[in-house]
DNA sequence: GGCCAGGACACCA
DNA sequence: TGGTGTCATGGC
């Protein structure tokens, strides 16, 4: 007789993501430091702004520590308009592109190799840079194992009925890093299949349809809390 | 024309 | 400590 372990529910929704939508390749950015900037011009914005401002910085050369500490803030807000929110953003790239040159001298490999604990409490310090942001710098720049959890990862798992404590960032990451194995690989895609699936099925609509997820959802098509 | 999108921070009671 | 307002563009 073989004793049988039950599969965790993150275990068995992880499976059907992945088999669903298959491997997302994130993070979606061509070095570590455009991932940074990635992660701090996307907050509460949809990607294909993010892009728009991303290829202004590049195409002006504007994708490096030095050159973003150089340029007028004013005019480091025009490059990154399209991202929204353009002022308090530019000065949130400001703040990260000084600290990295103040402490790090502009090395992502330095400042990467503080242990996790640390190099979490180091990003949280920087202005424009709170638990999400630095969560993924950790996971797809410093491509180190920590769960990200995100708006998607909020909704989806109050749908499944995971979520007791809605909106509570330590407590849903506690607990998917207390049922996965700490793998960065892992991390990354579980959170990119999550961002998948709430942009293409899993939408802030209170009603969500049938879905590749199946009766791991406890309540398809029905209506959930509105509002969030 | 309204809703939504891969948050964070300031301010107030 | 928790709730609310603010920041803003662009696609659908």
């Amino acid at each position: 007789m073989v004793a049988m372990t039950p599969r965790h529910p993150l275990e068995l929704l992880y499976e059907r993501l992945f088999s669903c939508y298959g491997p997302q390749h994130w993070w979606p950015a061509d070095e570590p430091f455009e991932v940074i900037i990635g992660a701090i011009l996307t907050q509460s914005t949809a990607w294909a702004n993010v892009e728009k401002a991303i290829a202004n910085l590049k195409r002006e050369g504007m994708m490096t520590p030095s050159a973003l500490r150089a340029i007028p803030i004013e005019a480091l807000a025009r490059l990154i308009r399209p991202s929204g929110y353009y002022n308090v953003k530019a000065r949130k790239v400001r703040a990260f592109v000084e600290r990295l040159g103040e402490r790090y001298g502009d090395s992502l490999e330095r400042l990467f190799a503080l242990p996790l604990p640390e190099l979490r409490a180091e990003l949280l310090s920087i202005y424009g840079i709170g638990y999400e942001t630095a969560d993924s710098i950790i996971l797809y720049a410093a491509r180190k194992p920590i769960f990200v959890v995100d708006a998607y990862t909020q909704r989806i798992t109050e749908r499944l009925g995971l979520n007791p404590d809605y909106g509570n960032y330590a407590a849903l990451q506690a607990f998917f890093m207390a049922h996965l194995p700490h793998d960065e690989a892992l991390f990354n895609e579980y959170h990119a299949l999550f961002v998948r699936h709430g942009k293409e099925v899993c939408r802030k609509s209170p009603r969500c349809e049938p879905c590749c997820v199946g009766d791991l959802c406890r309540r398809p098509g029905v209506s959930v809390t509105e509002g969030r």
